[in-house]
DNA sequence: CGGCTTTGACCAGCGC
DNA sequence: GCGCTGGTCAAAGCCG
């Protein structure tokens, strides 16, 4: 055995360390990406489901169009004979905007940056929900019926899932889009992407938070925290040019699909080659 | 002191 | 009718 062989051999097990230390942090990468892509199909599962309920909602409207609007007199009339509690009911818009924010693993605050003034006024444990809901409703001005709902996401309690509730009786504060000065005291908030979603487009609105999480974490986090108010609202139009084409949702679920696939063949391959699997 | 959060109690709707 | 659950109220306490 000549020299260099001898001291290859000797260095062997560093070696073999180094490697499989190597794989085990790509196996880690693996699996978190692998959590991320979950949640995200969890999502778009659940934003399917919606765009369901809302057709058979279109198709049902039509069906009553057809037979007339006799059943919706009987329901005006069983409304007057109630005899409730009296709340103070705004209209309301249709359906609820749900929105999805990142924040930071150990931020267990459920107050969301939107840029409007919001006033704690409940919190729940909910049945099928580990994490409890707060109930917010919009400060920024006396009569305002703008409310929201904010709860962490089952899957991953690093996203806040925020759902909005009514529509706000004032103008949009953009100054805002910072964080605010009248932020609770030594709350730290998370990190959000402003929208301009119109409600009609409910059910397509974009998950920014998860959007490139794993691919660009760090750069996105150092990202938005510096965005100031101009890039904020590029980011809005942006945001807002996307989501109004339909196809970008068929684009991001094929690329969730395609990425699912891409990590089967890995897997595969890793199978095949015999290396370990924890 | 005013504005906010916290939290237990209360209420309404719904299913059985 | 009863119990469960989600949503809201309101008193108490905290903080700048």
């Amino acid at each position: 055995m000549t020299r260099e062989g001898f001291i290859q051999l000797f260095n062997l097990p560093t070696i073999m360390d180094e490697k499989v230390e190597t794989l085990r942090a790509e196996l880690q990468q693996v699996k978190q990406e692998n959590n991320t892509i979950k949640v995200m199909l969890e999502v778009l599962s659940s934003k399917c489901t919606k765009l369901e309920s809302h057709l058979q909602e279109i198709l049902n409207n039509k069906k009553a169009e057809v037979k007339g609007i006799r059943s919706n007199q009987i329901g005006s009339v069983l409304n007057l004979d109630t005899n409730k509690r009296a709340r103070l009911e705004f209209p309301t818009a249709k359906k609820p905007l749900q929105i999805f924010v990142r924040t930071h693993p150990k931020d267990d605050s459920l107050i969301i940056n939107d840029g409007y003034q919001w006033r704690k006024y409940g919190q729940k444990v909910t049945k099928d929900h580990a994490s409890p809901r707060a109930y917010f409703r919009c400060s920024m001005a006396p009569i305002c019926p703008a409310k929201k709902k904010v709860q962490r996401c089952i899957h991953d309690k690093s996203i806040l899932v925020a759902t909005y509730d009514g529509e706000h009786s004032h103008d949009v504060p953009h100054e805002s889009l910072k964080p605010s000065s009248s932020t609770p005291k030594g709350s730290s908030e998370a990190n959000y992407f402003p929208t301009s979603i119109p409600r009609d487009k409910e059910g397509m609105n974009i998950d920014f938070a998860l959007s490139g999480w794993e691919t660009n974490r760090r750069t996105s986090e150092d990202a938005m925290q510096n965005h100031d108010n101009r890039s904020n609202i590029k980011a809005e139009e942006y945001v807002s040019s996307l989501i109004k084409d339909p196809d970008f949702t068929m684009a991001l679920a094929e690329a969730v699909a395609r990425t699912i696939t891409d990590q089967k063949k890995q897997k595969d391959l890793n199978l095949n080659l015999d290396l370990p699997e924890e």
